[in-house]
DNA sequence: ACGGATGGTAAGATAATCTTACCGCCCTGA
DNA sequence: TCAGGGCGGTAAGATTATCTTACCATCCGT
C-alpha cells in the first residue's frame, strides 16, 4: 500500500536526497539557501523530521523537480476510461476560470441536494 | 511574487478550505478521517499552522485534488493537468446521464455568453 | 426557543524542531 | 603521513510549535 504514512515519509526522504544530489547541492548549501540549519536537512532526508508545505515547495523549486514527484504522486491525467468524462473535461477546459469556479460550486450543491436520505 | 513564504502559506490555507468545501466535508469530518483534532484543521485553513507533507498528501487525496494545485504550483501542461478540471470531471461522472446532458448544453451556453466582445 | 452541527479561538500540557556541538569518513595537497 | 577542509550523521538541552481540552458564537432545522 502506498498510502501508509511511514512509507510515504520514507519515500519523500529518499526523493529529497536523490533530487538534491541530482541538483548537485550539498546539505549545507541547501540549508543556507532555505534559511535552515544543516541538521534539519539531514533529518529531512533521513525521514526523522517532517517537511512542511512551504519547505516542500521551496525544495522542489531548488531541485528543479515537481512537488508531485517528490511526494510520489501518480502523474494521472484525467481518467481516460470514461468517454463521457473526456467530453466533459474538454468542455470544462474551454471555460473561463471564474465560470469553472461557479460550476464547481454548483456541482457540489447538486450532489448534496440530490443525495439519497440514507447518506450519513 | 508568488514564492513569498507568507503568501504561499496563505494560498495553501485558502485552497485547503476551498477544496474541503468542494468535497462536501466539515472540518470535524476531515479531522477524524486524518486522525487529527478539529482545531488543527481550523488552524491549517487559517494559515496559522504548518501543513506537513504527509498531511498535504492525505488532504489532496481526500479532497480529490492534486498536491500541486493545493500548493499553487503552475500547471506544467495547461492541458488536463489542472486538478480543478479533474475534480469537476469526477463530479460530473456522478451525475445521471440526462443531467450531464443538460449540463453540457449549459456549458456551451456559458462559453458563448460570457465571451469577450471580440469573439465571432 | 431548543438542540445539534459547525467553525473560531484560548491556555496549559505535550511533542516537535532548533541550535550547537562532536563524531567519523573521504579527499587532496603539503 | 598527516593536516586541512568539506561532507554527512547524530546527541542533548533550549526553544518553539503543535496538541488537547474547553468555551464561545453562529447558523439551521425542529
Amino acid at each position: 500500500m502506498t498510502d501508509n504514512p511511514t512509507e510515504r515519509r520514507t519515500q519523500l526522504a529518499e526523493r529529497l536526497k536523490e533530487a538534491r544530489k541530482l541538483a548537485g547541492l550539498s546539505q549545507g548549501q541547501v540549508a543556507k539557501l532555505l534559511g535552515l540549519h544543516r541538521p534539519s536537512v539531514s533529518e529531512m532526508e533521513a525521514g526523522n523530521r517532517r517537511v512542511s508545505a512551504d519547505e516542500l515547495s521551496q525544495l522542489a523549486e531548488l531541485y528543479d523537480v515537481s512537488v508531485a514527484w517528490l511526494m510520489g504522486e501518480v502523474p494521472e491525467t484525467v481518467d481516460a476510461a470514461d468517454p463521457r468524462l473526456q467530453l466533459a473535461a474538454r468542455e470544462l477546459s474551454k471555460l473561463k476560470p471564474e465560470d469553472l469556479e461557479r460550476l464547481l460550486k454548483l456541482l457540489a450543491a447538486m450532489r448534496d441536494d440530490t443525495s439519497d436520505p440514507k447518506e450519513p
